[in-house]
DNA sequence: AACATAGGCAACCGCGCTATG
DNA sequence: GCATAGCGCGGTTGCCTATGT
């Protein structure tokens, strides 16, 4: 049986809460090594743990980027946004909040939810028949099929204003070695209740949030079709792979518009943002509206 | 004041994926 | 192709504190 958490099995493994005295040993060595190898971390900092709980207790709370504290009204109009759209996916929606762990958010998200669904016994949400959305139950299958996850379709509290449906989705690579000389940068980028709200987005890959008066499943099959952009991150458009991966995103954005504009949308916004803050992008003050939105890179 | 209960949070567990040999 | 190890993720537990009785 393959040793399951090998990791864990030794015998002076100490667990529960870490003391402050812990804390500073793997800061202390953390931050002069770096981690390589987790498993290899508690020999070589003098702890007597599992590599596992170094690891967690570095990503979830001594880390010098975390943001502790209390989640402010636009992180959980975003997480509230964001777990709409793609469910119990801590992690990919910890990606959108800068310095905010899974762990925290799934947290933060039980404790919020419990309340709400307390008080909204006397006042349940509006069914999906009530909406004005118009689809059939296969198609929703059908999208929670392909996405892997069943979801609520959000309609009440999205971050945009109308009563739409909001989707979201990443490219799976990130694109930001490449987009750093894309002429792309230059487009309105759009997203009017982030920067309303002041939210920085902080994507590891460029995202596209659409909003339409339809249901998605012709964006499914471009989500579906979409190739994966294989590139360096840091990989110059001049380099070895960024021509190609370019032209990949032009195929893929021309795609998308292609979509956006035979469904009649409402409103199409486009964010990029890129790690580590290399490039600010500044949402402009209003939604680019279809008709404004460029169509070509 | 003493006890019970609920909520918030940090940490753990087990599974699945990936890399390596 | 198989075995193994490490890591990351989502679900879950359990401790501590605040609040209620």
């Amino acid at each position: 049986m393959m040793g399951h958490h090998s990791c864990c099995n030794q015998q002076k493994v100490k667990r529960g809460l870490w003391s402050p005295e812990e804390d500073e040993k793997l800061i202390r060595f953390i931050t002069t090594h770096g981690y390589g190898c987790w498993s290899e971390v508690p020999e070589k900092a003098g702890l007597q743990r599992c590599g596992k709980s170094c690891r967690l207790r570095w990503i979830n709370y001594l880390r010098p980027d975390i943001r502790r504290g209390r989640f402010t009204p636009e992180e959980e109009k975003l997480i509230i946004s964001l777990h709409g759209v793609v469910g119990n996916r801590w992690a990919h929606i910890a990606s959108h909040l800068p310095g905010r762990t899974d762990n925290e958010i799934k947290n933060y998200w039980n404790s919020w939810i419990k309340k709400k669904i307390r008080k909204s016994t006397s006042a349940p949400p509006p069914s999906i028949e009530t909406s004005h959305i118009n689809y059939g139950s296969n198609q929703l299958e059908l999208v929670n099929q392909n996405l892997g996850t069943t979801r609520a379709i959000p309609t009440q509290e999205t971050l945009f204003s109308s009563q739409a449906p909001l989707f979201m989705f990443d490219t799976i690579t990130p694109l930001d070695g490449v987009l750093q000389d894309s002429p792309h940068l230059n487009t309105e980028t759009s997203w009017n209740t982030l920067n309303q709200l002041q939210v920085q987005p902080f994507l590891p890959s460029t995202s596209f949030a659409v909003e339409t008066n339809n249901y998605l499943p012709p964006l499914i099959d471009i989500m579906e079709n979409m190739v994966p952009i294989e590139v360096q991150s840091g990989t110059r458009l001049e380099e070895e792979g960024g021509e190609i991966a370019m032209e990949r995103l032009r195929r893929q954005q021309q795609e998308l518009n292609e979509w956006v504009e035979s469904q009649q949308c409402s409103n199409f916004v486009m964010w990029d943002n890129i790690i580590e803050g290399q490039i600010g992008v500044e949402a402009p003050s209003s939604s680019t509206t279809l008709s404004s939105f460029p169509s070509a890179l």
